[in-house]
RNA sequence: GCGGGCGUGAUGGAAUGGUAGACAUAUCAGACUUAAAAUCUGAAGGGGUUCGCCCCGUGUGGGUUCGAGUCCCACCGCCCGCACCA
């Protein structure tokens, strides 16, 4: 047999699956079904390490379930929509389109090598006619049951994207894609009712049990809960009412001013007569344009002149102000302001002038509060000033309860829930997504186009030149018939944010042809997807959509009451990492260089390289590794074993060059052993039979139990040590080919060519990747002597073997006998003799 | 500021409260070779040693326990999420 040549082997043992139709799913009755789904790529034209590593971790899962008798169902398809192909489109030419399908083409034919048992069949692309034509009908459906609504808001505009943002998509104050500042811009646009939602999304959290506990509350967080109330205060003028909204009425009493938003309807009432206020009133839009603008911006407000009466002391009556820091699209958008007990409206009270009064002291401290707000802990308890509730010795979270009550009892307010989570903004100024089925018509208002003229199709023909909506600039596109009337009205010309597409690609994967959305059939059959795995990043944006999404499809009838819950089981794995080499040009400024240019930390031409800490792999540092290239080295098998080898699926693995030729180099030794067994004397005695067996059951115990909790790295430990046990064992021919085919089905997840190559050689019958997982004989996990470690005090000191079932009393005495014990006794008596039977023996002296 | 997580050899990391450092990398030594590579075998936390062993050791300090990397408390450092949220 000649050297361990994987791509021979690896091509051969694809094409057998491909034959053998292999990973294609079908619904049966017979078998547990699992449906194990990885991220979805995006289409950028080449895979990286990280979606080895991601996909990788996937086809372990998928290939072990399918050993263990599961019926699998594990696709693949494309995230296709979105900018970097409309930016690809202005910066070369070409046309969006063209750009994704060669990608995905690209893509495709990139992955394949790697061996993933994906089920091709079911494969599809968000922007496929078919599958955004399908994504319109759910959008008509979710509009006629009130999840989706048209609103003129602020929004978040990104100047460098051209386009509205939604809140998730802002990370400190920029646009999460291109980094630019963020403006605030006021448009009509569509958004999903997911805050209705808030208070399920959050509380079917805590059903989440397989999902990383700091996803869960990063979820959490999100939505953010707080119990509070709405007070309603009196205008003296008489003209209505105000209503706040506040977590902590216990401070009523010190209640000395409201302050509203710039936005809030009562500003906008006194605009018109009230210059001063217009003036202020439009500063605050014109100055705040920035999210990181408004975050450091001071707090300043203008007094109405208006006065509202105090809910509870009829003769308090408190000053209206407009506040900048007041957010109209949170609580009611106006609030009272309590000085006293808060730092925010004290450093406002102070700046104007207005009183301070406390509604509490803290116990034995009856300072008057000057400079800095008095804020109890809600646990803490304080000294209230004659509270109407006739509230004391309650802590401070008691005192909000028993407030909100009393002023529930009296009508004054109502106690409610508020969320931070908004709706979301779906509405996008781009071409390259998937258009809003609606029309504008002048008589009709806005229309829902009907579903018999779905899907509403992209245009073709549109030009690039200039920034900004192309489906706006096109000549034709937007004239439509009204729905309705029939008379001439305009198509909108929006899309739909991308990360609508990828809320709902996990059920269409369950029926990807079906003529309606999803086929409740399959997707009760598929649904849920028993193991999720892909990148912490999304873990507000997209796994909240998708949560969303699932529970608007369950009340448009498109997805089961079974599954409200998308993702049973989350794994959010970590990145592939690298060090950067970079040397400096003649100004000073970085060079990077690829690491195949940098050897023994020099460049070729013997210039020394700075290294620095590994970090993810990116284009521009040029700290990259190309899976096609390692494939083509080494095989697809090693850059599998290497992205799983090392570092804990959750965390970042750091590629090294070392470790790719070292998982070679195993996989080759691998190789070398099922060699030798193959030419071994069938009937040559050898020794040590049992010990190999009793060897191979423990690593078949071990590496199932590392597989069944994502402990891949930790499975390929106990390979490595079998593998070492394996080659230095001269037991006979028999045992050695049991272990050697053990071998190979317990690495066939991560190096499913390798192993069925081993299995032909060694005459097993069919594929390894239909072969039952092998089971661990119990019997033989167990034998028949065991080597206890004696401590003194705590402290190793020796050790006895004894035979595996001996008597406690029994193994007490010879410990008490032993050596070491003796020594440490000196002759006197111990204290204590803990004996744990199988583990350990303590003698206390 | 609020919430959460993590600190173990030179490095990545193992370790249901029970022999700390598995496995891998890098390092060193040996075998094979004219030599190198490849391959194989072995050493290796720190310190001491009369070569029997002994002492110290999982960020720091305390605690619980027969026994703590693991549980509890405080502190230090690093990382992540959220933040004008009333």
């Amino acid at each position: 047999m000649p050297t361990y040549s994987p791509s021979d082997i690896e091509a051969r043992w694809q094409a057998a699956w491909d034959e053998a139709g292999l990973f294609r799913a079908t619904r049966t009755a017979d078998k547990p079904k699992y449906y194990v789904l990885e991220m979805f790529p995006y289409p950028s034209g080449r895979i990286h390490m990280g979606h080895v590593r991601n996909y990788t971790m996937g086809d372990v899962i998928a290939r072990y379930k399918m050993a263990t008798g599961h019926n699998v169902l594990h696709p693949m398809g494309w995230d296709a929509f979105g900018m970097p192909a409309e930016n690809a489109a202005m910066a070369i030419g070409g046309h969006p389109k063209t750009w994704t399908y060669d990608n995905i083409a690209d893509m495709r034919a990139q992955m394949k090598p790697l061996g993933l048992s994906i089920d091709w069949s079911r494969e599809f692309a968000t922007c496929d006619p078919e599958y955004y034509g399908q994504q319109q009908s759910l959008f008509l459906d979710f509009l006629e049951a009130g999840l989706v609504y048209r609103k003129n808001a602020q929004v978040n505009w990104d100047p460098v994207d051209m386009t509205v943002l939604a809140n998730e998509q802002v990370i400190d104050g920029k646009g999460w894609r291109s980094g630019a500042e963020v403006e605030r811009r006021e448009l009509t646009q569509w958004f999903f009712k997911i805050s209705d939602m808030a208070g399920e999304l959050k509380s079917a959290l805590d059903g989440l049990e397989n999902w990383p506990a700091k996803v869960r509350l990063m979820q959490d967080n999100w939505i953010g809960e707080s119990r509070g109330i709405e007070i309603t205060f009196h205008r003296t003028d008489g003209n209505g009412t105000i209503q706040c909204y506040s977590t902590r009425p216990d401070t009523m009493r010190g209640a000395s001013f409201i302050a509203i938003a710039p936005d809030h309807p009562v500003a906008k009432a006194l605009e018109a007569d009230r210059p001063e206020v217009a003036a202020f009133v439009d500063a605050c839009r014109r100055m705040d344009t920035t999210e990181a603008a408004m975050e450091k911006a001071e707090k300043k407000g203008i007094d109405t002149g208006l006065t509202v009466k105090h809910p509870v002391y009829d003769d308090i009556e408190l000053p209206v102000w407009i506040g900048n820091f007041v957010l109209m699209d949170y609580g009611t958008g106006a609030v009272f302001g309590c000085p006293a007990h808060d730092q925010r409206d004290l450093d406002f009270a102070r700046k104007y002038d207005l009183p301070v009064r406390n509604a509490f002291y803290m116990p034995g401290d009856m300072t008057d509060v000057a400079t800095e707000a008095l804020v109890p802990a809600k646990t803490e308890t304080v000294s209230f000033i004659d509270h109407f509730a006739d509230i004391t010795d309650v802590t401070s979270q008691e005192a909000i309860d028993a407030t909100i009550d009393w002023f529930e009892a009296r009508g004054l307010g109502v106690g409610q829930k508020q969320y931070r989570l908004r709706d979301w903004g779906l509405s996008r100024q781009r071409y390259w997504g998937c258009p809003i089925p609606v029309v504008h018509c002048d008589t009709c208002g806005v229309v829902p186009e009907k579903k018999e003229n779905l899907p509403v199709v992209l245009p073709d023909d549109v030009d690039f030149s200039t920034p900004g909506n192309p489906l706006d600039r096109h000549p034709s596109w937007r004239q439509v018939p009204c729905p309705k009337c029939g008379n001439g009205a305009r198509r909108e010309t929006d899309t739909m944010d991308t990360f609508v597409d990828s809320s709902w690609y996990y059920a269409r994967f369950t029926a990807p042809r079906a003529e309606t959305p999803t086929d409740l059939e399959e997707a009760g059959y598929w649904m849920n997807v028993d193991q999720y795995i892909g990148g912490i990043e999304h873990a507000i944006l997209h796994l909240l959509y998708s949560r969303f999404f699932a529970r608007a499809m369950q009340i448009t009838g498109h997805l089961p009451e079974t599954a409200i819950e998308p993702f049973d089981a989350l794994f959010t794995q970590g990145m592939v990492t690298h060090e950067i080499y970079q040397t400096r040009d003649a100004k000073g400024r970085p060079v990077y260089h690829l690491p195949e240019e940098v050897s023994d930390g020099k460049l070729a031409d013997g210039t020394e390289v700075e290294i620095i800490p590994s970090a993810k792999m990116s284009k521009s540092k040029k700290n990259v590794v190309d899976p096609l290239g390692i494939i083509a080295n080494y095989g697809a098998d090693t850059a599998r074993w290497f992205v799983l080898s090392d570092s804990p699926p959750e965390r970042d693995v750091e590629w090294t060059a070392s470790g790719a030729e070292a998982a070679y180099k195993h996989l080759s030794r691998v190789w070398t052993i099922c060699d030798r067994i193959g030419a071994m004397d069938k009937d040559a005695p050898g020794s040590g039979d049992e010990d190999l067996l009793r060897a191979m059951h423990k690593t078949i115990h071990d590496v199932t139990m590392g597989v069944e909790s994502f402990g891949f790295n930790a499975a390929i430990a106990k390979l490595y040590g079998f593998t070492a046990t394996l080659q230095k064992s001269r037991a006979g021919y028999g045992a050695q080919r049991e272990a050697v085919m053990t071998l190979a089905q317990l690495m066939a997840p991560m190096t499913p060519h390798l192993s069925e190559d081993i299995w032909a050689h060694q005459g097993g019958k069919g594929l390894i990747a239909t072969a039952p997982w092998p089971v661990a004989d119990d019997a033989m996990l167990i034998s028949d002597t065991v080597t206890l470690p004696i401590q003194i005090n705590g402290k190793r000191r020796g050790e006895i073997t004894v035979p595996a079932d001996m008597d406690k009393t029994e193994v007490e005495a010879l410990s008490l006998a032993s050596e070491p014990v003796q020594k440490a006794l000196a002759g006197g008596v111990p204290k204590k003799v803990i004996v744990v039977p199988g583990r350990i023996v303590n003698v206390v002296v």
